[in-house]
DNA sequence: AGAGTTAGGAACTGATCGGTACAAAACACA
DNA sequence: TGTGTTTTGTACCGATCAGTTCCTAACTCT
């Protein structure tokens, strides 16, 4: 009954959710978003309210996406007892590090520095997804061994601060040397959980 | 021989530093970095040469002030043994969360994450401050103990992503209950080094 | 084919961006 | 009291900011 969209807005979102993530909200301009959403301005304005709109959307979208994708993980038993999926995950980090670089880093981290998140619905957004993540840590401690919640909980907090330790320094330019060690460091958090 | 300034450039640049500290290199406009130095755009680019540039002396005078403040505290032993130096910095920025809020946070961190420092002057700036940082923790831990230099230097880097990992948790609005715990972890991380 | 509906795209809005030009103001020196 | 020098404040610059308007294009349904 009227004319098809001529772009798919999940992929559009992608795109979008990608320049926000590689350079936060103030810094990706409208003009870059759409260049890089490939679509138009009257386009954008129809499919996505305006640009704090789509700023919001993308953080969703990394929760759903990608903060899901590391939980599973996380709790998947097939990928090995808890400890072994935890330093799988720093070991997948490390990995993307010494690849390309990863110039990317966290989203959710880089987000949480990002002032622009400040006070409003994107802070509680990101919370959020703070406390998914340190309940997956926690999850896993508790999946190998019977701990007091308490010590799992301190554990799982201190797994957390280092691996957006680990993210803020592989995006500022880290060798990959300086993530390995990291992750040392990580293992003998866990030796305390045994 | 001519007129004299009316305002004192070392505090100027305090407040501008402590804005971008705040908020980021692009999210502080050239208005509000006005407002905050509380000069004119007239004496704002004959005594400082445009934006980038109080930008990169910002960095500068953090380096000299905080860092440096930060690595002498770490040095000095009247502050006790290498151990508890570095759980008294750890403790020093839990107080900082606890009391006020702390949404302020580390500017070394936070610019590590700021896009607007890549490829330039300023990484390099960021990069040389954050080995400062980690050789401040290496020679604290290696005052206590006769430690092989590896395995120091391990843990120097371990306690270095916790504590970018705390000062992210902290920018965010974390609990103070959530640093204390991180806190617990670095004592862990202190007991291999014994 | 025609009517109805929505997407797409370009032109335009006022506000703000970082930066410059220049004249008036305030001082030191003679 | 001039004279030379530097600071200060203001008016202005083109570029870009996010967002709106509105016309045309493209489709579905009758």
């Amino acid at each position: 009954m009227a004319r098809p969209r001529e772009f798919d807005p999940d992929v559009a979102m992608d795109k979008a959710m990608t320049l926000f993530w590689d350079v936060g909200y103030e810094e990706a301009s409208l003009a870059e978003l759409l260049q890089a959403m490939e679509i138009t301005k009257g386009s954008f304005y129809k499919a996505f309210h305006d640009k704090q709109s789509i700023y919001l959307a993308s953080l969703d979208r990394y929760n759903d996406k990608v903060v899901s994708g590391t939980v599973a993980f996380l709790s998947d038993k097939a990928n090995g007892t808890g400890r072994i999926r935890i330093l799988g995950l720093f070991g997948k980090v490390a990995e993307a590090i010494e690849e390309d670089g990863d110039r990317l880093g966290c989203f959710l981290c880089n987000a949480l520095v990002d002032k622009a998140a400040e006070g409003g619905e994107a802070e509680a957004k990101l919370q959020a997804m703070v406390h998914r993540l340190e309940n997956a840590f926690f999850k896993a401690l508790t999946d190998d061994a019977e701990l007091e919640e308490a010590v799992a909980r301190e554990i799982a907090r201190g797994i957390l601060s280092a691996y957006f330790g680990l993210r803020v320094l592989g995006r500022a330019g880290l060798s990959a040397q300086m993530a390995a060690d990291c992750i040392r460091q990580v293992e003998w958090l866990l030796e305390k959980a045994k």
